[in-house]
RNA sequence: GGAGAGAUGGCCGAGUUGGUCGAAGGCGCACGCCUGGAAAGUGUGUAUACCUCACAAGGGUAUCGUGGGUUCGAAUCCCACUCUCUCCGCCA
């Protein structure tokens, strides 16, 4: 979430960010302000007060050591009045506080100046595009058809299992699976990622740290019994990794990578989007993160996108890489590129990973800081996380652009991890 | 799942007949002295958030797992919850 500050200081300037992210802000902005005004004055007369208290108890140890009960208990009357003032009051800092979180919660992350205006995914803008697109024999299929053809997924078994979403990868398949896993994190190690597994259910807190609650309830698998959820991506967990956590600022930059599967709901979608491997409940990713300095984060950005980049080039895939628009980019992100891959078969373009810079957004909800040589005040840290990549429509693409008249031919890059060169 | 023990500052650890305890002591770390240099020794400092304020100094408030309660006053007493450890049970 936006710190107090920024708002206080740049009110202005984030009334008018945020509407590049068509989010009318000037209500909740102006009433946060007041509250926090508000919440000062409160904190001002608390204080004072509970100072008073305070003073007065000690007094009141010291007059019974001397044996002046009088005095004493005429100070305690005292005490006890001044107590239900202060009462009173901090019932009124404490609800204040409330509303001023609960307006805070609401408010998505500004949005970066690059960040193009729009309302839908069709203004986003195409920053740059690689690979070719493959011209196909006239009997092309799509990679559910050329999945079950060749039996590498079983979509009807994963339905029996558990439900539609949730395929069942058999054989070739599920070693090219493997494969494109180990792919993803070798590459990612190489350029200086450390490998961590995390847990694949995490608990409320950590779900609040990234921002997927609130604003997010309901795209989670929510495990009551125990109050867990099972995380969408493993940016949850890795990034939370850094919750309450004071790094030095020589300890930048902070990489992580890992694998996980990842559980989505996607309540709501239907129809061809949500055909074979398009859209699924559960998939396997590979997540990259990163913990940077505030003046070296869009760097890292940039790095992040061209290592991501640099894998699909390896992959001879057909790509282009989007900067999102305002209506498209995330609550939580301040500038978003994402990678698409072209489905030839299909015709249409896929999304296969996301690489966003958060700045301060996330940093400041996990309470995740740095401290300045020599400088005694903190700083929250700015966080950064893409996917490296993520399988499914990856492999949708892979299959469907590599069919000959027999198989699919794997790519070079890839054969070393699977131990074969077609299917 | 059953029985018991415990949760204190970066770490270890005192404090639990309630009072001057944000908290002894040690370690670690930082800076200084000492030294040719280092070690040893020695001195000083070393939590976080918010308020006041110039995001200075100084001052104030809160925080001893979390939340509530008793009391003039709680790390210390009471209640609930969470977590950790030990033993038993179960188990990949």
């Amino acid at each position: 979430m936006l710190t107090l500050k920024q708002i206080n200081e740049n009110k202005e300037d984030v009334i008018a960010r945020l509407s590049i992210k068509n989010f009318e802000g000037k209500d909740l902005i102006e009433e946060v302000i007041h509250l926090d005004t508000q919440r000062k004055t409160i904190q001002r007369k608390l204080d004072s007060l509970l100072a008073e208290q305070k003073a007065l108890s000690k007094e009141i140890g010291n007059l019974f050591k001397q044996g002046k009960t009088d005095e004493a208990n005429e100070a305690k009357q005292k005490v006890s009045d001044l107590k239900e003032d202060s009462k009173e009051l901090a019932t009124e800092m404490d609800n204040t506080e409330k509303s001023i979180s609960s307006i805070l919660l609401k408010i998505p992350n500004l949005p970066h100046a690059s960040v193009p205006k729009g309302k839908t995914a069709d203004d986003n803008v195409e920053v740059k595009s690689g690979g070719t697109i493959p011209s196909l024999p006239e009997d092309a299929k799509p990679h559910w058809e050329l999945a079950k053809n060749l039996n590498l997924i079983d979509f009807e078994l994963g339905v029996k299992i558990t439900g539609s979403g949730f395929p069942v990868y058999k054989g070739k398949g599920a070693k090219l699976q493997r494969a494109l896993i180990n792919f993803f994190l070798e590459e990612n190690i190489a350029a200086g990622y450390s490998e961590m597994m995390p847990p694949l259910m995490v608990n409320e807190d950590s779900a609040y740290g990234t921002g997927q609650l609130p604003d997010k309830d309901g795209q989670m698998y929510h495990v009551q019994t125990d109050n867990f959820y099972l995380i969408p991506t493993a940016e949850v967990p890795l990034t939370n990794v850094f919750r309450g956590v004071i790094l030095n600022a020589s300890d930048f930059p902070v990489k992580l990578t890992g694998y996980t599967p990842c559980f989505r709901r996607e309540a709501g979608s239907y129809g061809k989007d949500v055909r074979g491997l398009n859209r699924l409940h559960q998939f396997d990713k590979v997540e990259i993160v990163q913990i940077e300095h505030p003046s070296k984060s869009y760097d890292t950005l940039d790095e992040m996108v061209a290592h991501v980049e640099g894998i699909l080039q390896k992959l001879e895939l057909p790509y282009r890489i989007l900067r999102l628009c305002g209506g498209d980019i995330s609550f939580t992100s301040a500038l978003t590129y994402d990678f698409e891959v072209f489905s030839t078969a299909q015709e249409k373009w896929l999304e296969v990973s996301s690489v966003s810079n958060f700045e301060s957004f996330q940093a400041n909800r996990l309470m995740l800081r740095y401290r300045e040589e020599g400088e005694k005040r903190n700083q929250l840290a700015h966080t950064l996380n893409g996917s490296s990549l993520a399988l499914p429509r990856i492999l949708a693409a892979l299959i469907e652009n590599n069919q000959d008249e027999t198989g699919i031919v794997i790519p070079k890059a890839l054969q070393p991890f699977c131990g074969f060169d077609r299917i």
